[in-house]
DNA sequence: CTTTATATATATATAAAGTATATAATATGT
DNA sequence: ACATATTATATACTTTATATATATATAAAG
């Protein structure tokens, strides 16, 4: 799926591995992370595909060593297109090493999963302050774009209060017994 | 991770792979799926790590060749505890190919994005109903497993209310147009 | 004016997760 | 007797993710 991330980057402009990641963390940065260990293998096969092309350039007064600048070609275009119109093969999937924790802490200590869920909960609350202040960044993006950011800050707000909610709920529930 | 989760499951009783699979499947499998691929991998490494134990055994008038009945070790058990009271590493990852689509849906055919939309909102429609028939299930398992299932649900209902909302705004965008 | 730090950029090795498929044993229906 | 479904394990392969190495240029510190 990474291939499509890369190949719909490229159909706004061309770009090099390093700014690729830039972009991905920056626009839907929300929900994922990117890794230049996924990046680079995908941009090699993209280009040994002809999905893409690439020229090496060096940008005077710029840092670091040459780019390479890779755009999609129309072999591209087309089948980045049709994995667009294919309906999405699988439901979302939520692999949250904090959720992975909460099923089990039952077998754990009590005192110790309510110190985590309030890590957790002060992250939550970070990142749902920096997204709230960002949504109107994403205004000027296109309908979709502006939508999925919609999207990221009300899980963000759902989650955090899920969290306050299943803190009360688990101290309660403590002290019954 | 998915080597914890077994272990957390081999924590309330002995179990084989195929049966590992089904309670994973039936209890957090709200959000994630796993497969035969993962798992017999793992308990071969988690046997030769000596973090469980292994006997096979096989049970009359069942089907099937012999069951691999795999325990917890103490070992196995001191990992899975240390594990559980470590911070979670990485916040909530949300790799799903609809939404991976949607923030392109401006570069393909707006009317096959709609269609897509429409099936997502009838998949999430069931899941949902589906969800909420079994929440009384977990009543019983505890106040964590009730918890995450509650979660469950709620992050369904956002995110079907979600594309309700965003089909409307796509439609009315379009039509301004 | 040199060394150190920092930012930019690419690349690769390794590990973990996920998909696809092969194999085997037994129960059950025809 | 034979096809079919269910239970169960196993492995090959692909994709995704992490960790780390390498190179270049600017900026800052001493």
């Amino acid at each position: 799926m990474i291939k499509y991330a890369i190949l719909g980057l490229l159909h706004y402009t061309e770009m090099h591995g390093y700014r690729i990641k830039e972009h991905i963390e920056r626009n839907f940065g929300h929900m994922w992370s990117i890794n230049y260990g996924q990046i680079y293998p995908n941009l090699k096969k993209l280009h040994d595909d002809r999905l893409i092309t690439m020229k090496e350039v060096v940008v005077n007064g710029e840092k670091g060593p040459p780019r390479k600048l890779y755009s999609i070609t129309d072999k591209g275009r087309e089948e980045f297109l049709d994995w667009l119109n294919t309906s999405p093969e699988k439901p979302m999937l939520l692999r949250d090493p904090f959720l992975m924790r909460f099923v089990f802490f039952g077998f754990g200590d009590g005192k110790r999963a309510i110190e985590i869920i309030d890590e957790q909960i002060s992250r939550y609350q970070k990142e749902l302050a920096r997204r709230k202040k960002n949504l109107t960044r994403w205004e000027k993006s296109g309908i979709y774009v502006r939508l999925i950011a919609d999207l990221g800050a009300s899980l963000n707000e759902m989650v955090l209060e899920w969290l306050k909610r299943s803190k009360k709920e688990i101290l309660k529930n403590a002290a019954e017994k």
